[in-house]
Order: C-alpha cells, then structure tokens, then sequence
DNA sequence: AGAGTGATGGGCT
DNA sequence: GCCCATCACTCTT
C-alpha cells in the first residue's frame, strides 16, 4: 500500500479528494482534476488531460440510457467507471454528478510520477507511456475488474491533491476520438 | 492511412 | 436468439 512517506518530498501536503468535488457536473468538475494526482496501487501520475460526457450527449456511453455496461455511470459520484474498446484497450472515466445523471471525466493522459519501473514494464517501451486513455490504463494495470471502484474509499485508487492548483488557463479543445457531438469543447489538458 | 481486436447493443427475424 | 455496424484506441507504415 502506498503512503504518503513515500512520496518524495515529505513536506507536501497531501489530501484525498472527496465525494463532494465529484457531485458537480462533468463539465465543471473536469478541468478541476487537471494536475491533481491519480493513485491505483503502487502507481501515481499527474493528471493533464481529461474529457467531460454527460447524459444529453451523443458522444457518451449512458446517451442511450443505462445498460450493463454503462450502469457505473448511473451510480454514485467518484466511483470509476472502467470499460473495454476496440478489442485491446481500456478507458478510465471518474462517475461525476448525482445518481442516475449517467456522466463522467474521462481521464485522456497523466505524466507518470512514481511507479515508472512497472509502467514500463507493463506497457513494454519507455516512452509514451501514459499519454493517451488506453496507454494509461495498461501502465496503471487497470482493467474491467476495478469498474465500478470507489476512488473515494482508501488510497487504493483514489484522486489526491498535492497543492498543484489546476492551470490557470487550460487548453481548451473538442474531444477526440469520437465522431458525434464532435463541437462541444470539453476536452481540457495542460501545456506542457 | 490502416490493421488489429472483441464486447456491445440495436435491429431484426 | 443472431447479425453486424460501431467503438471515448494504439502502433506502424
């Protein structure tokens, strides 16, 4: 179990977000998760860059209403929502909102902070490592079986924040990857 | 620009 | 039930 006497500089303050930071919207409450720390297991990385999908949106997994895939969504705030794609990849997205909203932040990339030893091993190269949903993924070891985690029980997998406040001025974009709904600019990331 | 990969869900029969 | 287009991707050419 990771613990915050191992992070490198042991005078940062560190706190786990709570259910609370996750209740707002998915547009809101995304760029607010840039630059905070994603923690699964031993793996820690910086997020810095996110997508929003919200109920009443064409792009999104819950538009056509809960299924057994997507039933994550519907469920309480900061619990993730994992699922597989094209065959070979998984996405992690954080559950935002109230009940039954069906919205979630996709988590897109993160700089890799500690753990970088197994990241590479997992993804087999050293670079690139976490620059992309299904690149991350493979490098934090997520699969299907923490669908439906609750990144606010414990220091498992939760969000922390190290007192790196969001970008002042995000990058602001269309979401990628999709081919519907392809003009809504929910697409955040920080310049590197 | 395209191949690789497999689960999902909508539309049928 | 079955068919099959679709898919919030990655890597290589």
């Amino acid at each position: 179990m990771w613990c915050a006497n191992d992070w490198a500089d042991a005078d940062v303050a560190l706190h786990h977000l709570e259910r609370e930071f996750f209740a707002a919207g998915a547009p809101d409450v995304a760029p607010l998760v840039l630059n905070k720390l994603f923690v699964v297991g031993e793996c820690i990385g910086r997020v810095t860059e996110v997508e929003a999908y919200t109920r009443d949106d064409p792009a999104s997994h819950s538009f056509r209403g809960r299924t057994n895939r997507n039933s994550v969504m519907f469920g309480e705030a900061g619990h993730l929502y994992v699922y597989f794609t094209y065959g070979l990849h998984h996405c992690a997205n954080i559950v935002t909102g109230h009940a039954g909203d069906g919205q979630a932040v996709l988590i897109r990339a993160v700089e890799p902070l500690v753990g970088t030893e197994q990241m590479i091993r997992r993804r087999g190269r050293g670079t690139n490592i976490a620059d992309g949903p299904g690149k991350l993924c493979q490098a934090f070891g997520i699969d299907i079986d923490l669908n439906g985690f609750d990144l606010c029980s414990g220091l498992r997998a939760c969000i922390l924040d190290d007192g790196h406040a969001p970008p002042e001025v995000p990058i602001v974009t269309k979401r990628v990857g999709i081919r519907v709904a392809t003009d809504r600019l929910w697409r955040w990331s920080v310049r590197h």
